[in-house]
DNA sequence: GCCTTGCATTGATCCAGGTCAAGGATTGTC
DNA sequence: GACAATCCTTGACCTGGATCAATGCAAGGC
């Protein structure tokens, strides 16, 4: 591994480090419905706050750097991350965007596989993983739940294979806004005004295009009447139907936990 | 879910049924190594098999339908498998390249979520979900397994989409060979000259390219004398390090089994 | 309130890779 | 070993999206 990412380098942005502790009890906790917590009983719980810190960054907070030693394992319980890869010559792909209820730090032979950045303030659980990985053989549970949550994020890459090896730039936003849009009602929050926390240039570099190629396309669907901006960072969906017929449908709802078997 | 998937729909090549019943136990298996019995004693060997069949299928058959009830698992132990999706009006995409060792079968709902034909002769172990989650509750170790098996694919499944999103074809074909070599020394077999079992049409499936671009990129690669062509299903590596730097590097070996924590 | 600064949009032009169209090379079949 | 049937390669041309270049716009700092 040549030393390509920087202390600074950050898909985008300039790098921040700041952290404010900020312990609170899973009792509350907004994202346990859909993570691996999910399926823990009340003392299984206790046992796995007991190992964990509660904290948050602020929005363009790097806090995991691809090939930096991969000691942490982190749940989102709130805010946007945006997960990215860059090859050597500074070409970004983000790979995703990381909302709660999701976990990071996926490692390859001890090291981060990837780097991310809170897009907007974030708030997530940190664990270390021989802690971590000492809970397992006591709570099997929580193993099954992330193979779980593993295998909806491998369907979710598949999609985005799709998406970025087939689809032209107009069927990527169509894509990515129905995407956006089921992913708020599944967390409960309003599916239409569809909300954008990233930029135009983050965008771009989730569906493999330029930031003036997402605009464009925007400003196309949005005379077709099948889109309206509400600014930069919310869009109403006008004309659902076409939109999802642009999209290839395919983001059917049902992200059931089939779990493996 | 529109009947999208007919009965023949299969991405370059012509859908086949027949499978040979061809039962044989675990002690000789080739993909123990790597796959998801790896972990296991010998007499819990036996409770896997006792609920498995083995099975094979011809070159073109295809044995898995996106949309159809996802009722078996697949467990790869020889040849190797394009998993694909289609869009409605019939472009495809390959998400990936499976061998021995590798799992097939993750569902959406019940239902595939994508097709699965295979490019060579290809043996497998069927289970039938019910009974592998039932067995999932005696050998936690086998969901351990799975999650390293799942951990491990979606690694991969994000460097295609950096190759997807930002890669030019010539650095798509330098990190398919570089992929392809590297399996292939995983399995014990030779990594130079690289065995590619499948078509030009398939590989520009896979990579998000036409037949013609493909073709274009090894003639382009082997004119630079970085690669030869041995026949159509073979390539000879001739200078290793142009190509790994074509391709970005990032094909670093070690996929070693972090799993999670 | 003005000014900075980082987005976002729009226009003009370019080019990597797609499309269309022949031919050649393999592979399997009888 | 001749014939299909594929599969692969190459050439000519075209186009969707990238690139280059202004210009708009809105939010925070002072």
């Amino acid at each position: 591994m040549r030393d390509r990412v920087q202390e600074t380098a950050n898909c985008r942005g300039a790098a921040h480090r700041r952290q404010h502790p900020d312990a609170h009890t899973c009792d509350l906790c907004e994202a346990r419905a859909f993570n691996m917590c999910n399926a823990l009983e009340p003392h299984e719980l206790e046992r796995l706050a007991a190992i964990m810190s509660n904290q948050r960054v602020e929005a363009g907070t790097t806090f995991i750097e691809e090939g930096a030693p991969a000691d942490d394992l982190f749940n989102l319980t709130a805010g946007t991350v945006k997960v990215f890869k860059l090859l050597p010559d500074g070409r970004c792909q983000i790979t995703g965007f990381m909302m709660a209820g999701d976990f990071l730090g996926l490692s390859r032979g001890g090291a981060y596989a990837y780097s991310a950045t809170a897009v907007t303030p974030v708030t997530f659980c940190r664990f270390q993983r021989p802690q971590l990985r000492g809970l397992f053989n006591e709570l099997p549970k929580i193993e099954r739940q992330m193979l779980g949550l593993a295998m909806n994020e491998l369907m979710a890459a598949q999609d985005q294979m799709v998406l970025l090896g087939r689809k032209t730039a107009r069927e990527r936003i169509a894509s990515f806004l129905l995407t956006l849009s089921d992913r708020a009602v599944r967390r409960g929050r309003p599916g239409n005004p569809v909300d954008l926390p990233m930029t135009r240039g983050d965008i771009a570099d989730y569906l493999g295009l330029t930031t003036e190629t997402v605009s464009r396309s925007f400003t196309q669907l949005k005379t077709d009447r099948v889109i309206a901006l509400k600014g930069n960072h919310a869009v109403e969906i006008l004309d659902l139907e076409a939109l999802e017929d642009i999209a290839g449908i395919d983001e059917r709802g049902e992200l059931a936990f089939d779990s493996i078997a």
